[in-house]
DNA sequence: GAATATAACATTTTCGATAATATTTTGATT
DNA sequence: AATCAAAATATTATCGAAAATGTTATATTC
């Protein structure tokens, strides 16, 4: 697959900064691990430089953490945080939401259906051994969310939506099979009712759904978390 | 001049950074003027690293905007950002100081007193005329505001709301002498009735005083930002 | 004269060597 | 064995030259 050097629009410095962006949302490394410039170096292909220019970014975006002196390190990850987290993202997106069914347009309506239909699809082909359309399912669910909000009309609230996201999904994937196959649970009808919500540009309707997906979420990713800790401080 | 590294626990990087992130804030470049690396290699005394380290740092709080291969610059500043950020600066601020009023212990409070009473004391010797002593009453204003949504017990919120006055206080930087001496606004009365509703745990009313701060401040803003652009636009 | 190619220049981006700092190991002393 | 200092090692942080890329000026063609 090195046929990306091609598209020479992105620099060496862009290359390693969604390699790495990447492979931490992933879990490729523990949390707390460090990262050191040496290794990083080989995997990524690039000098110092570049490297740590990426490293700065995502330590901007709070994937990673920096000490003067004693490098970076993978950015933790606690329950506190999932849950502040979680809870801040529903206060903010609730509030994009209203604005949106308030502004909303024909494109904004259209940008709902057709993520909505996407994400649909791609929840008949995903299966929770197959980590490619796990990840690709994870996608398609933002890329709903995001479209949901994105009639908004300010570019700050989505700038912190995004960041909160970020934050979030970390939390997510190591249990993306899990959540996804809960018995108990049904994604899509969950999403199409807030579609429809808003479509019908009932907000308060719209937002007691999101909030409720939310909690629902959390509270599953909370409960994955904790067993996870447990079971590493146990085994 | 380099002498002045002594045991500074401060990296190139580090200094690099605040020293230009001073200067943005305090108006030193104008909006969309390129960065050129050389100069500013020669104004920070630091190499090409540890510049595009400080300077990518920026560009991810917002201070500055980069594009591939052609460097970065002063990120721009518009009357739609101005607006948008301080409407989104009230919907965050008003949550935070809700749920610091529900959860705030004695050190909160005293937070409260002692800021507002630091304030106070940089405004009584604050003049318009010094430039020093408008930045020193601008950072007791911006302690005030801090201490207030100090119990929220949400880092992601405290997080945005940091982010948010940074994306404001430029706007501020050019007009705070006038803001300041307003005669149709006593500023310390403003902020007291604040502190003292915060105090007595009286959230809608706290709310309501600070969300009528922001707007007032909003309007004024924009007013002096509309007449700054009328100005470069005619004269 | 307008459009296109070519060369000269300016600027950003990257690399690898070097300096600065932290961490670990070693060995002498108690 | 435990403690400490000093040397050895590992790692980060910085610099400045070199490569890559973008921009402007000049020449050439139609």
């Amino acid at each position: 697959m090195g046929k990306a050097l091609s598209k020479s629009t992105k620099s060496r410095g862009e290359q390693a900064y969604s390699l790495l962006r990447h492979e931490i949302i992933r879990g490729a490394f523990a949390p707390e691990q460090p990262l050191r410039l040496a290794q990083l170096q080989e995997r990524c292909g690039v000098g110092f430089s570049p490297l740590r220019e990426a490293l700065t970014r995502l330590a901007a975006e709070g994937l990673v953490t920096s000490e003067a002196m004693r490098g970076f390190r993978v950015a933790p990850l606690s329950l506190d945080d999932l849950r502040d987290t979680m809870e801040t993202r529903t206060y903010v997106e609730t509030e994009a939401l209203r604005r949106s069914i308030e502004r909303g347009d024909d494109d904004w309506e259209g940008r709902i259906v057709s993520s909505l239909h996407a994400l649909g699809r791609q929840n008949e082909r995903s299966h929770p051994d197959d980590p490619d359309s796990l990840a690709a399912l994870e996608d398609r669910h933002r890329d709903f969310h995001v479209a949901l909000i994105s009639a908004s009309g300010s570019r700050r609230l989505e700038q912190i939506i995004d960041n909160l996201y970020l934050g979030s999904v970390r939390y997510r994937m190591p249990s993306l099979g899990n959540l996804s196959s809960n018995p108990a649970r049904d994604l899509m009808i969950e999403h199409g009712a807030i579609s429809d919500a808003a479509l019908a540009r009932d907000a308060p309707h719209a937002v007691e759904l999101l909030t409720a997906h939310y909690s629902l979420t959390a509270e599953l990713l909370i409960q994955a978390h904790s067993d996870r800790l447990g079971r590493a401080a146990n085994g």
